[in-house]
DNA sequence: CTCTGTGAAGATCTTCACAGCT
DNA sequence: AGCTGTGAAGATCTTCACAGAG
């Protein structure tokens, strides 16, 4: 998980185990897909194919949020629809400030995703001037002298960090103070928040240098030796469906040449 | 899982687990900063701290890669940013291969982190004819016709999908039949390939939806027992913060295979 | 009979706490 | 002393397999 300063502490209340939660936009999607193609049902082993889990797995996740199947028939796509989107609070609005808006940030806002879930870009912020006013997707760019005014004007509650890793902490301290609790950071870099602040990281590097690891598995080793234990033939593979994360890693070194900003600053 | 078996994960010395796996480029990360530094030891409660995570796990990880620590002393950091780049088959080179330009296309490609160790961007490939032989981050993007012989004139074995949903799959397949075993999707949707074949997903809507999540969480009972839904008719909309919005949401309609290309289409 | 919901078993991952090297 | 390395306990997550609703 990706969960900042970690909230062990609290009491195990009525809980959705987190591996569920990370799961639930899985099965909306795959539901709203099918919701779209009118289909009013499905059972857990079809809609497990289509979100790329299994069907136990599903099942069990579903147990959590309460029984809304049907034995011998499925579940009733538009009413379990409606169901997740209310446990992940997508019946609600929810309004995000982007701050960094370089290659990444546009890309971001340019993102369709937004505005059909819930979430709304209520402003997009960046420190370089000669960016302010202009609009990226359809919304100008503001200032970022203006963040505090900008969050409470909004109510905003999630921010988003596309910045450069060094300017990270400092947009993430303000997005604090302003009263933001969750943050989606796509720098590479950890960021430091007070308990209470949720703070999910996305960073490629990590991404790609997991993928490096188990690639160098598969291709036969040179030099390494190591092997040793592998059955021949057919080496072990992940399975596929295990390769769904709950999303968040993090990371990203820096090189030696230039650091690594999520993207370009301006 | 789609279809067969589940692989028993081999336990073996060499197995280190997935978490830790995960891990291993933060510690890489937070250790590469610490060399920049010229530091030459790090406890593991420092590089814990850097790292986001506690020492206990820090060690118990390292013990997976070998005893690299030096009781009473710590770790030296350049030795174990060589073992941590060796185990994650950084001190190779890997082309990958990035199809789909857009805007976030773009934004990787403009990803310092790339470069930087290990990973070179060999090709961007692209669908739309109007963008090949213009230049992205100083690589010339090349059409997506040529898509094969790319990746095996290059040995590419990882490659990055930024296309539309639409377009994931059968660039995904298009790729793994050309040779590649480990690819990295950006494309909000659930990639099936064949055993053998490594899928990560990144999914910024995914990131969001878990943060609204807990962020719903945190916005406390003020209104009182939420439980027990009807089907969508109105929305309940509660904002989070100080203003708010009156956007439900639930099941909008939108683009074209209901869900939103991770970027603008290629 | 079909397919959900779930107790229980199994597999992983995390944390503790301390033995043992330096 | 200080700090690593690790068995063992604990917490989570996954999978099995079947009772039982429809």
């Amino acid at each position: 998980m990706a969960t900042g300063r970690t909230h062990r502490p609290a009491t195990r209340s009525r809980g959705i185990p987190e591996a569920t939660v990370a799961r639930l936009p899985l099965y909306l999607r795959a539901l709203t897909a099918l919701s779209e193609r009118s289909v009013p049902t499905v059972s857990s082993e079809e809609l497990a194919a289509a979100a790329g889990v299994n069907s136990a797995k599903l099942r069990k996740d579903f147990s959590y949020l309460g029984s809304y199947g049907t034995r011998g028939v499925g579940y009733d796509v538009e009413y379990l629809v409606y169901q997740i989107s209310r446990e992940l609070g997508l019946t609600q609005d929810w309004p995000i400030v982007m701050v960094g808006i370089g290659n990444l940030g546009a890309a971001l806002a340019n993102y369709g995703g937004f505005a059909s879930r819930g979430f709304r870009v209520a402003a997009l912020i960046d420190a370089d001037k000669s960016l302010v006013g202009k609009p990226v997707a359809g919304i100008p760019v503001q200032h970022i002298d203006d963040l505090e005014k900008i969050v409470e004007d909004n109510g905003v509650s999630i921010g988003v960090i596309a910045t450069p890793a060094g300017a990270a902490q400092q947009v993430c301290d303000r997005l604090v103070a302003a009263g933001v609790t969750s943050i989606l950071n796509f720098a590479p870099t950890v960021l430091s928040v007070p308990e209470g602040v949720d703070v999910r990281k996305v960073d490629l590097s990590i991404e790609l240098q997991i993928l490096a690891f188990h690639e160098q598995r598969k291709a036969g080793e040179e030099g390494g030796g190591d092997v040793e234990g592998v059955l021949p033939a057919a080496a072990a593979v992940r399975s596929p469906g295990a390769a769904e994360g709950a999303g968040a890693t993090s990371s990203g070194r820096k090189g030696p040449d230039g650091d690594l900003p999520a993207v370009m600053p301006a």
